[in-house]
DNA sequence: CAAGTTACTGACTGATCAGTCACATCTGGG
DNA sequence: CCCAGATGTGACTGATCAGTCAGTAACTTG
C-alpha cells in the first residue's frame, strides 16, 4: 500500500500523537477522507505503519547478515550491526520504532511494537546462530543508535557525545 | 517546584505530545490556569520536568554507584546498573526519558535530552571512572531497559521476551 | 485595619483535528 | 450504452486543548 510507505515518513517527524492524519494525507498524494476510507482510524493506520516499518527493518537485517555468507555468529552480528547503523541515514524507520515504542501506551501499538521486536530477534538469533547474550547485546547497542538518532549527538561535538557515539555515528 | 515533581508522573503515562496541560494540573492540585501562569506555555513546563527528571537520574546512579566505596570501574557501574535497573518498579523517571527523547523534535526539548544524557555521562564516568567503552555499554543496557520498560517485556512470557530482557527485568 | 502583594481560579476563545457523509468521477463487463 | 463497483473528495461536525483575562481569596506588612 502506497499510503502506508509514505506513512513511515510522514509519522516519523513528530510520532503518533503529533502528526494529523491529513499530513500523512498528503504525504501520499491522497485526500484525508480517503485515508479513513482506507483505514478504521488513525491508530489502524499507525499501526499498519509500525508493521510495515518492522518489515522493512527486519529484512534490512536479514540482508546485511547473510551478505557475509557463513560466517562466525559474532562476525555475523557484526554485519548485521553495520546494516542497522546504515539505517541511520535514512532516520525514518528508526525515529518510526522510537515513537512506536513511546506511544506503547495505547495496548494497539504496544502489541504492534511487541510483534516488531519478536520478529527481529528471531530474525538476529536465527541468521546469526549467536547466543541469547550476543542477540541482546545487539539489540542494546542498536537502542543506543536510537538516542544518538533522536538527540542527533553526531553533531554534538563534546566530549560526553563522543562517548555515545564512539564507533556507530559518523 | 511541587507542579514539576507531579508533572514527571502525569507526563510520564503519554508524553508531551499525548497529556493536556489539565491532566498535570489536575495531578498537581492547582487549576490548568494556574500552570500557565508559573510557566511560559506547556512547553517551558515539559522542560522544567524533564530537567527535574534527569536530576533525579544522575542523582540515583551517582548513590547507587557510591554505595559500593573505592572499588574497580566494572565494580562500580554495576552497581551503577543496578541502581539504574531499580528504577524500572518506579517506571516513571524511565518513561519521561523516553518520551522525552522521543519529543527530540522539538528544538527545547532535545536540547534539555542532550543537557540530560551530558549530565549522567559524566557522572557516571567520574563516579566509576571507567574507560568511554564501559560508559558506552552502560548506556547501551540502559536504553534496553528502556524498550523492555516501555513495550512492558516482563509480562511477555515467550522466548524473545527472555532473550531481550534477561537479567534485567523479572 | 488599610494597602499591597502573592496565590489562585472560572469562564472564555480560537485553533486544530479525528471522523463522517453525501456526492463526484473513473473503470470494465454485459 | 448502462450499470456496478472501485476510487476518490469537499464540506461539514463535535471534541479537545493551549493559552488568556478579569477577577477573587488569602496572606503580609505597616
Amino acid at each position: 500500500m502506497k499510503i502506508v510507505s509514505r506513512a513511515v515518513a510522514a509519522f516519523a517527524h513528530a510520532g503518533y500523537h503529533a502528526t494529523p492524519v491529513s499530513e500523512v494525507a498528503e504525504a501520499a498524494g491522497v485526500s484525508p477522507a480517503y485515508v479513513f476510507r482506507l483505514f478504521p482510524g488513525k491508530l489502524g493506520l499507525f499501526v499498519a505503519t509500525v508493521d510495515h516499518c518492522y518489515d522493512q527493518v527486519t529484512a534490512t537485517l536479514v540482508r546485511g547478515g547473510e551478505a557475509v555468507g557463513p560466517a562466525a555468529p559474532d562476525d555475523v552480528l557484526a554485519a548485521m550491526s553495520a546494516a542497522y547503523v546504515n539505517l541511520i541515514r535514512d532516520r525514518n524507520l528508526i525515529m518510526l520504532q522510537v515513537h512506536a515504542q513511546s506511544a506503547c501506551d495505547v495496548p494497539e501499538i504496544r502489541d504492534a511494537v511487541r510483534r516488531g521486536v519478536a520478529r527481529v530477534v528471531r530474525a538476529v538469533s536465527r541468521v546469526s546462530g549467536a547466543d541469547p547474550g550476543a542477540v541482546q547485546r545487539f539489540l542494546a547497542y542498536g537502542q543506543l543508535c536510537h538516542l544518538i538518532v533522536q538527540a542527533d549527538l553526531g553533531a554534538v561535538d563534546e566530549s560526553w557525545a563522543r562517548t555515545v557515539s564512539a564507533g556507530i555515528s559518523h
